[in-house]
DNA sequence: CATAGGTTTCATTGTTGACTGAAACATGCG
DNA sequence: CGCATGTTTCAGTCAACAATGAAACCTATG
């Protein structure tokens, strides 16, 4: 249970730059039982300060990751990890790949006029691409065709 | 010039936690005249210390993003940027997200069987799947349809 | 075998950013 | 109005890491 959810963190944490708690609060909002939980509960279930609950639920929901939600009679706010999260964890990577053939493409003029056989720029831009090309003839993403059901 | 070269570095740094000044010598060495160049050259070229350079040569050949190559009569070593080390980058953020894709399907039997439902992760596992699915049908990679063409 | 050009290691410095406790802040309830 | 519960802000600590200069380390060449 805990171990997965510090495996997720690890992750989050390494390979994105995410915040370990973040991911820790991630990774539990993905298995807990109910999938709303307030912050405190949050705190207690992975071992955190409720000051870095908050800085990290504020940061999570502010890039999308969390719903926030409040029920009525009660004071309490809690918080849900949006349906779509990892969707769009997948397509700001692919985004982010983009721009960045964007400045590879860019840098074409600027390569000298060197012996330099079709090597470098060339290959860059050829990946990029391709990259490219596989994402224009890809299927819609799952979230909207659950849109479409609707 | 080199606010290509710049551009290009911040990118790495910002989006990728690769070093800055490992980012300028992927960037310098991308445009420059001839495309192999010494360790002192790329350091005065952006302005950073031999140290430096020592050390993020080393981080970027031990990825493969840099070849490190030696002139019969001359005893310095000269560096090149791979051909295919962008495709590495993007094939490994694929690699990446498909690793993230397997932590997310291995906690699906962790969550509670609460009423959540069809959300979270399925919702995840769905994506992942479409991932998976898109990369299958996609066409090869440039760098092998050129090691074909030998 | 000494030297010179080039490269690496080492210890230090500076910066960044996560994390925390404590205090301040809101808000529903008696 | 005061209290209790829950959340946020703030200031400070701490660890991680990039970057550097100086010194040590090769190794071809004369």
């Amino acid at each position: 249970m805990l171990e997965w959810v510090e495996r997720l963190a690890k992750y989050c944490s390494d390979q994105d730059g995410v915040p370990l708690i973040a991911g820790r609060v991630l990774g539990w909002l993905m298995i807990c039982d109910p999938p709303e939980q307030s912050a405190q509960q949050i705190a207690t279930a992975i071992g955190a300060s409720r000051a870095s609950l908050s800085t990290n639920l504020r940061l999570l929901s502010s890039v999308g990751f969390v719903r926030v939600l409040t029920k009525p009679a009660s004071r309490t706010v809690y918080y849900r990890v949006d349906d779509d999260a990892w969707e769009k964890v997948v397509q700001r990577q692919i985004a982010s790949l983009a721009s960045l053939g964007n400045i590879l493409h860019d840098g074409t003029p600027l390569a000298g006029p060197s012996p330099d056989r079709g090597g470098r720029l060339a290959a860059a831009n050829e990946v990029f691409r391709w990259m490219q090309q596989i994402f224009d003839n890809a299927p819609p993403l799952p979230s909207s065709t659950r849109a479409a059901k609707e």
